[in-house]
DNA sequence: CTCCATTATCTTGACGTCGAGATAAATCGA
DNA sequence: TCGATTTATCTCGACGTCAAGATAATGGAG
């Protein structure tokens, strides 16, 4: 036997609202765009709870990762780093110095442009990191369960198409 | 003739980087949610640009559309109002008390419970939303326009499933 | 009818991010 | 070689959000 499930979400409320306000627009974009929105916030709030229990918070993980994934020596300049986790220059600066502060991160001139300085992940940083990342994909899965192998790469598809203009002409923010 | 076009996105630039890092976790659920995360950065920057040319902020947005949706009388409660958000009670209070500031809503206490408040979109309000909300799905629109009419719904039917669990069992933030 | 758990909103302080601008080094053209 | 422009990072003040807790009214159990 099957058990009935809901088979709207807020945002089929959210167009069917604006339909009946606005019969006038299209607001078809809604359906893709707002489901990107909303999804991404109920994301972060499960990404908060996966880090809590390794005393991390979202931001810390952001630089972390960027760091960890670009392998050995584990180091990157400031301005890679806004680039990857798209935050600006301020914030990036106060970012590491809160991380070199916990000792997960070291700070030093770059040896070929003395504008500039290298980030890298320590020992302890690589721990954390690491621990934490796992985790997150365990819950990411889950969170995917209900769709198929075939329907996640189909979703992963689209998504691409939708992401590669903003990611080729990148006009990042300073 | 046709001219070659970037067929990878940062997220496939970051899942190989992983899997060339630690090749002994799958890390196929990024493919998806990376890139939901991402894309929903790149949307709230584009809404902040579409909104600037009105005046108006993106939280004001959020805010005036859930009234306007409610349709007559353009009328919730702070409470419903930080559901449809997704923030939390304290943001809501100080976004009702700058909204009603700038006259774009009023407040008055709920007629059936002395505990409550009901907020009302002004004609001012009603006025300055419309136009935004006209703006933002023009621009909506040509983001999407790489995808045709059934892709955008096959899209948008993948996304719905991955948020209904969350939109079902709303335990909501206070 | 009273008590108590629940619900609704607001208050407050801490905190992270942004945006503009400052500083300094590198680069390119004349 | 000099000057102007670009690039890299940091500083700082303003601001929005969150989380926890305060206040107050409601509604159901007994």
């Amino acid at each position: 036997m099957t058990f009935s499930r809901p088979v709207e979400d807020e945002v089929d409320r959210l167009v069917a609202a604006w339909r009946q306000e606005r019969p006038d627009l299209d607001v078809t974009p809604l359906e893709v765009l707002s489901r990107v929105s909303r999804l991404s916030r109920h994301l972060e709030r499960e990404r908060r709870a996966a880090f809590a229990s390794h005393d991390m918070e979202s931001w810390e993980f952001d630089v972390l990762t960027a760091l960890r994934r670009a392998g050995e020596p584990y180091e990157l300049s400031p301005g890679a780093l806004l680039r990857a986790t798209l935050v600006t220059s301020g914030t990036m600066t106060n970012r590491i110095d809160r991380l070199a502060a916990a000792g997960l991160v070291v700070r030093r001139p770059d040896p070929e442009d003395r504008r500039g300085v290298l980030v890298r992940l320590t020992p302890a940083g690589m721990h954390r990191v690491d621990a934490a990342f796992a985790d997150l994909l365990r819950r990411e899965r889950e969170l995917l369960a209900g769709l198929e192998q075939h329907e996640q790469q189909a979703l992963a598809a689209l998504l691409r198409r939708l992401l590669i203009p903003f990611d080729a002409s990148d006009a990042p923010a300073h």
